[in-house]
DNA sequence: AATTATTATCGTAATATTGCAATCAATAAA
DNA sequence: TTTATTGATTGCAATATTACGATAATAATT
């Protein structure tokens, strides 16, 4: 095994963690924290800015990207990675909800 | 390799990535839904609601608890799990503040 | 005391992830 | 055209995760 049994779970489920699966690594929280704290979007030093060989990057990138947290588009001959507001929107109303409903609960138990 | 190599990233950086992990499993979402969709906190029975043998299931609630998602106490023979309202409080403050960030950005890149 | 119920732990197999060196593809600059 | 430069891909080794059967530990029940 070692394979996640994601057939046995409901969508909404499998995104949530599919996504807080590709926060799941420190390089990748790194990477988002780059991007949030750049202005101009002239990126592709993000290599330079982690402790980590290229190949690992662009991995790490290429898993944010596939979760949808970031885009990029090809700038010369860098690519500019920015952030996708919409996942990031869907993590933070999840979030929210669960709050809501602790609010609720008030803490009636243990 | 396979080990993070976490001595590398900021504890900030560690701490949301592991909080993210954490969730980062669907079995380890619908935990934390069921224990919001039920008021009386005589849990145990987290394992009769997941497609999952007993030990897989504990040793989810044990990551959970190791992240400081849920808390436990004993209650009779059995233990009641609840959801420790700090690390979501933390997850949401995080999302929070990327979404704050983004704004002020304004989308001037991509 | 023996039985039952509940949860944890151990051991193990299958699979996934992490990380990097080497290499490739594409574009830009010379 | 040749040569950097940038980023992706491949292949591999080390480690982690997922899942479960078997078993242990504890508490309640008979």
């Amino acid at each position: 095994m070692g394979a996640t049994k994601t057939d046995l779970f409901t969508d909404k489920q499998n995104t949530v963690a599919s996504l807080a699966k590709a926060l799941g690594h420190p390089a990748r929280v790194a990477i988002i924290d780059y991007l949030l704290s750049v202005d101009t979007c002239i990126c592709g030093d993000i290599v330079n800015k982690l402790p980590l060989a290229q190949p690992t990057v662009s991995q790490h990138l290429r898993e944010l990207k596939n979760a949808g947290f970031i885009k990029g588009t090809i700038e010369g001959n860098a690519i500019c990675y920015c952030i996708d507001e919409k996942m990031i929107g869907r993590l933070q109303a999840y979030f929210d909800n669960i709050a809501a409903r602790l609010e609720k609960k008030k803490n009636n138990c243990c």
